[in-house]
Formats: C-alpha cells, sequence, structure tokens
DNA sequence: TCCACCCATTAACCTATTGAAATGCTGGAA
DNA sequence: TTCCAGCATTTCAATAGGTTAATGGGTGGA
C-alpha cells in the first residue's frame, strides 16, 4: 500500500477508495496511476458519457465531478438511478454485455481517466488486487442500488431526501471530499427530485422542511449537515450497504 | 456448446440461460455441471438462506423455486429488492465482500447448488467462459436492479404491477417455464406489495384493474397473460435491460 | 368435523404527494 | 444595463395510494 496523505496524484481519489474497499498492492497502486495517466479526458457539465443502447469498449474511473446514471421512460418521466463520485468507476467489465440499458450524464464539468477494455483485461490479469477492487466496485454498486430500491420503495418523502444526503455524504467521506460537515453538492432540485422519485414541487417542500427543524443547510451547492446523527435517525440510514469499513 | 434440448441434467436451467447470455465452452459446461452435482441442498419454503450481514464463503445457482432478496427497516417495512428464479445465481462474487447487506428468503421449496468458495475461484480460473458468464450474471443483476429503482420511483401502480409481470414472464421463458402464455407465480399479494412498493390493499386493487381489463389472470399460483403486447404497452415495458438477446 | 390461520377481498375514510401555473431570484450573454 | 434562461419557491385544487378494520374462503392439523 503506498503513501497517500498528500497527492497521489490524479488517481488519487480512486485508489483511497479502493483501499477502503478492498486494498491495492504496491504494484496495482503503480499500474492504475499509470493507466489513469495514459488515458486522461474531460467533459463539461450536461454531457453524455454513455447513452441507453451503446455499446462500450472501455472503463472509465471518475476523478473528479458528479455523474448520473439514469433511464427515462417514453414518456419522459426520469429516474436517476444513481450518482457517479469522484473515485468511482463507470462501468467496469460492462464491455461484456451487448449493450448498456442507462444513461450515464455528467452533472458537473468532470475529469475521468479511460482504460481500454484490452489494457484492461490485461490489467486485471497481472494485477490480483486490482481485479478484486473492481470487482467489489461492481458489487458495491449492486448494493447502492438495492439501498435505492428500498429508498424509493418504502420510505415517505422527508426520508427518501435525507437518506439521500446521508449515503453522499458517506461516499464523499472517504474521499476527501467532505470538509467539516460540508460538501459540495452540485446538483439541481430537478435532479434531486428524478433521484428521489418525488416531483419538483414536493421535493422543494421537503427540503424546505429540513431546512426547518435545523438539519440541513443547502445552499450555493453546498450541503451542510448540522447534526449528522440527526439527519441519519430521520433517514433510517444505517451505512454497512457503503461496506466503508474493512472486517478485522 | 452442448446439446440442452430435453435435459441437461440438474443444470439444465442455468446453463440454458448463460447460453443466452454468454455462451459457455463444452468443457465449461460439463465443469459448471460437475459442480453443481457435488453440492446439491434444498431447502422449504420461508427459509433464510442469506441474511443481512452474514458473510459468506460460497457461491449458489437455484436450481428450481423461487426465493427473493429484500431488506427491511427498522420498524418493519419491507421492500423487496429482486427475485431469484430458477437458473438464477444467488452472490456470485460476494465473498469478497464482509458483509452482505440484504436478505435471501424462499419463497417456496427450493433446490441449489452450493459451490464453496476456492472451488469456485479455481473453476472461474480454468474456464473463461464460464468466468465470463458469472460476471454477466452480476452485471445483469446490477441492470435489473436499475430498472426497479424506475419502477419504483416513476411508475404508477397498474404500470408497476404489469411490469413485474412482464419481467418475470420474460426471465422464466428462457429457462423453459413459461408455458403458452402462462408461468407458476408462487408468491402471496402480501410479497407483491412489498415489491412493487405499494400496500397489499392497493396491490389487490391493481390486481383487480388488470384482471378486468382483461390483460391478466392470476389465480392457484399461475400467471396467464391474455395479452402480452398490451400488458408490455401497459407497463413501458422494454426488455432491453434483460441482455435476453445476443449481438449479431 | 371443527378450529386456526393465512391469504384475498372489500369498504370507508384520510393524507401524502402530484400537477399546473404563477412569481421571484440570479447570473451570464449581448 | 437590460434581457433572458434556468432554478427555486409558493399556492391551490385534485388524486393516487395509504390505513384501519371487517369479512370471507380455503386448508391443514387436532
Amino acid at each position: 500500500m503506498r503513501s497517500q496523505g498528500t497527492d497521489g496524484g490524479l488517481a488519487q481519489a480512486v485508489i483511497r477508495r479502493f483501499n477502503v474497499l478492498r486494498p491495492l498492492s504496491e504494484s496495482a497502486v503503480a499500474a492504475l496511476e499509470q493507466a489513469v495517466l495514459e488515458g486522461l479526458f474531460r467533459a463539461g457539465p450536461g454531457e453524455d458519457l454513455v447513452a441507453e443502447g451503446d455499446q462500450i469498449e472501455s472503463v472509465r474511473i471518475v476523478l473528479s465531478g458528479w455523474l448520473f446514471r439514469h433511464k427515462t421512460l417514453e414518456d419522459g418521466r426520469r429516474q436517476i438511478v444513481n450518482f457517479i463520485l469522484p473515485g468511482e468507476t463507470c462501468d467496469a467489465h460492462a464491455y461484456l454485455l451487448p449493450s448498456i440499458d442507462h444513461s450515464i450524464t455528467t452533472a458537473t464539468p468532470v475529469a475521468y481517466a479511460e482504460i481500454k477494455r484490452v489494457r484492461f483485461e490485461k490489467l486485471m490479469a497481472s494485477e490480483r488486487t486490482l481485479a478484486e477492487a473492481f470487482m467489489c466496485e461492481t458489487l458495491l454498486n449492486n448494493a447502492i442500488q438495492r439501498e435505492w430500491a428500498i429508498n424509493l420503495g418504502r420510505r415517505v418523502a422527508l426520508e427518501k431526501v435525507a437518506h439521500l444526503f446521508c449515503e453522499i455524504y458517506e461516499r464523499l467521506r472517504p474521499v476527501g471530499l467532505v470538509e467539516g460537515n460540508s460538501c459540495s453538492f452540485p446538483v439541481t432540485q430537478m435532479d434531486l427530485a428524478d433521484a428521489t422519485g418525488l416531483s419538483v414541487v414536493h421535493l422543494n417542500r421537503t427540503i424546505q422542511e429540513l431546512r426547518a427543524t435545523g438539519l440541513i443547510t443547502l445552499r450555493d451547492r453546498t450541503l451542510t449537515i448540522s447534526d449528522l446523527d440527526a439527519l441519519k435517525s430521520a433517514a433510517l440510514f444505517s451505512p454497512t450497504y457503503l461496506q466503508l469499513y474493512r472486517r478485522a
């Protein structure tokens, strides 16, 4: 494992995440850093990186910025099914499938690394810990998606929104993007509504309510959680599904 | 690839599924059949195969019967996040994570094969096509989970239920469990309610409505879809996420 | 044969959330 | 400096879906 305190370069976020999820060997870290350096890209906000139906031939790792996965019904109803945050992976292994079932769109300017399929497969074959880390990434994604199912299906509006805030906050923390009790939160209320399955109007009311009870501040694209424990309990939030802590 | 017409033995369902998802080599089929034979188990209805928080050390493949994945909130609200049908896998690769985030419970009597972690890893290492098939299984699971998110978040009651019926029907078809326009549907309305995020009462109302419009019959644990196209369009169902057809 | 128990169904009432539409705010382009 | 576009906010009427509770049917066990 590698010193990650100050820098670690561009790949810092990924490496931090992986080391929490599934520790990397020294050579894996080096190989990953190398691969990231070789395929750097940037995208502006509102760009589609992947569209439903695409066939993909590479894996992308987000270095900075937010994206979201979403699906849209014929009549325009949209559901954001997950956010993709710095250090997270877009589509590990997804080149195995003939087509992608959802779209990925940037919410902010984004920097990402792209690793071509062949390169990626070689990397997986030669670096066992890295292969396991990417595998865990996919499993974790699955777990998050399940938690979203219960969020959408069984929580009431206030709980849904509170839960989303808790989750994002806890996902940003290990990559060092939480400062004090605040983090960046660069999405519109429309996006938030589509992520929680609410109407914009009701989402707005719900946020007012969270503000009124003093649980959060959301202003200038910044989320501040005044009382994290209170918010968690309002959300019935239990972080185990995020696999943030390694077993002993 | 192997003759799978009449029998194929116990592993028939899995092999059929995999061959649609990601074709297996002849040796992979043999190795899989072998592994399945070595670890056969049965469970009665209502048994927990996996409970939230467990750490698992094997992979299970369902040979017959239904199970479901579910999560429960502190106050008892429950969400079924997915069903597991014959030929599907419980937890490929999940031994990599320190703990499982959800529970798996049988809905009916179930026969399944259990492959221990070490055995499974060896199998993956020696049979490339099998490793890819299991990987696809995990990816597909992910895709289904996303579709459930939009089902729970953005469809109205009638659409939700209709969509669930369409999905299950299409998932049972490739393993040969659809006969004519009917399939077994061995779950209670309470389970159905928890799968669609509705109350039992409203779920019942919704089913009445589907019956009244002549779209389905649901009786004696059997679902009959009189007009599949009509049901699909009522559900805004688009099957691409199920990856049922191989690319050319 | 009767009793429990589980599941499906129905009814009546209630409320969380939606939808439409108007108002205001803010920052960037011209 | 003005104007426009994209967001946030508010109001109000409408409704999908929830809650509670009662009823009925079927089935397996004593």
